[in-house]
DNA sequence: TCTGGGGTCCTAGGACCC
DNA sequence: TCTGGGGTCCTAGGACCC
């Protein structure tokens, strides 16, 4: 059916044949689950429901079972590493333990909290029965990673039937609807917000969590969304709110009332003009339900720093593992690569990236690590490394017309950047 | 107690081509 | 010999998100 034009003359007059005139065009929802990671580990240990659980650690930190059918848990005092919390159970998130905490801190704050060891194997799973189950309602779904979809409602049946007096009524049926069908595909709740855009929903599914329906349209923008802290924006992160808070501004509302030339001359014409249509609730971004990847990686943080001379070997070990591990990751999904990068990131936490496009796509553990090599070449090794990665980009499928080889540019690549006097050699003895 | 691993998108300068 | 504009590719870094 036709979007009826949302004319206030004639909506009234039209709500008793026509139920949906006070409706929007579109309707989206945010779906997020409830401390997902979590929530799957509480399914395994029921047990454990209602304490103080951080997800974080590794396979030693699994639960031991008992001869006498108990288990023994590991608490987050046990924990000597650089890990961070990847989810927290909201009784540990009342002691102050939050995801992306570091974990020696953490256990600073909450030592008796419960460790489990992160099983994404497991997460993937109850990932795809929640997705599945919500796709037998509403199939129009944006994958926004392991814990949250976007659904575009707006065509869904019976959306827009009011129920009784409440003109959302059809939409508030269709949010525990779908609740319902996920809570009764994996016995996990989650949150959902209804806005007329992504942007809204996103908010207002963290508005009311856990277990929330919540539901906006675009008369709450003021009550709702302008009392709000600028972070609760999608896209405004740690950086853009410190900024903002230097002028002033901290509110959605302050940000929806700042003149849109003040933005645009402090964070670019862009991002400026972004931020102003933001503060006031407006995004015509369309729900996405296919997408090709961009790149591929694999990285590894260190348990300590090793040093380019000293653990050249161990580097050197862990350095074509992570190649192999790449190619190993395109050759399962079905992708190859011309662009080869390296990412390093030192003591102190400074991150050096390099890449290297080759003339022709691979998929090849060793041409993957010779290019890489290269790169690291580029590199000036005097500091102890943290981190090491290796990416690969500009992705093709084998076979493909953007696979055909291409042969354009001049190899620039030892003699595009100098690299530091005095590394160079050293390099080339390393890893 | 320093801060994981997997991504996307944007900016900006220089090369290169027309 | 000097000037110049547009378009695309390559590279590096950074902000941000889950």
């Amino acid at each position: 059916m036709a979007a009826l034009p949302s004319d206030p003359l004639h909506a009234s007059a039209s709500a008793c044949a026509v139920p949906n005139t006070a409706l929007p065009e579109r309707l989206i929802a945010h779906l997020d689950m409830d401390a997902f990671y979590a929530s799957v580990e509480l399914l395994r240990y029921p047990e454990l429901k209602g304490q103080a659980v951080v997800i974080g650690g590794r396979r030693m930190h699994e639960p031991v079972t008992l001869p006498d059918g108990t288990r023994r848990y590991a608490r987050l005092r046990d924990y000597t590493g650089r890990g961070v919390i990847t989810t927290s159970t909201y009784a540990a998130r009342d002691l102050g333990v939050f995801s992306g905490m570091g974990m020696m801190k953490a256990a600073l704050r909450a030592p008796d909290a419960i460790l489990l060891p992160t099983d994404f194997e497991a997460y993937r799973h109850y990932s795809r029965l929640f997705k599945a189950a919500v796709a037998e309602l509403a199939p129009v779904i944006e994958d926004r990673g392991i814990d949250e979809i976007y659904i575009d409602l707006s065509e869904v049946p019976g959306i827009r039937e009011p129920v009784g007096h409440d003109p959302l009524g059809g939409v508030r049926a269709v949010a525990r609807e779908i609740k319902n069908s996920v809570w009764r595909a994996t016995g996990l709740s989650c949150s959902i917000g209804i806005t007329p855009n992504k942007l809204l929903s996103k908010i207002a599914s963290d508005l009311d969590k856990p277990d929330g329906i919540t539901v906006l349209l675009e008369a709450d923008i003021p009550s709702r969304i302008w009392p709000l802290h600028v972070r609760k924006v999608n896209g405004i992160g740690p950086k853009a709110a410190a900024k903002l808070q230097t002028l002033g501004i901290e509110t959605v509302a302050q940000l929806a009332a700042a003149e849109p030339a003040l933005l645009v001359a402090q964070f670019g014409k862009s991002f400026g003009a972004w931020l102003h249509e933001a503060a006031h609730g407006r995004d015509k971004r369309p729900v996405v339900t296919h997408s090709e990847p961009v790149s591929i990686s694999r990285e590894t943080t260190f348990e300590r720093d090793l040093h380019a001379v000293h653990d050249r070997a161990e580097l050197s070990h862990i350095f074509t593992r992570l190649c192999e591990q790449l190619a190993s990751d395109l050759t399962r999904k079905g992708y190859q690569g011309r662009t080869i990068g390296l990412k390093l990131r030192f003591e102190g936490f400074h991150t050096v990236t390099r890449d290297l496009t080759l003339d022709q796509p691979t998929q090849d553990a060793q041409a993957i690590r010779r290019a890489a090599g290269a790169c690291l070449k580029r590199v000036s090794l005097e500091k102890r490394i943290r981190l090491l990665g290796v990416r690969v980009g500009g992705l093709s499928r084998p076979g493909s017309p953007e696979a055909e080889p291409k042969r354009r540019r001049a190899n620039r690549g030892d003699s595009a950047k100098p690299q530091p006097s005095g590394t160079s050699p050293q390099n080339l003895a390393l890893f």
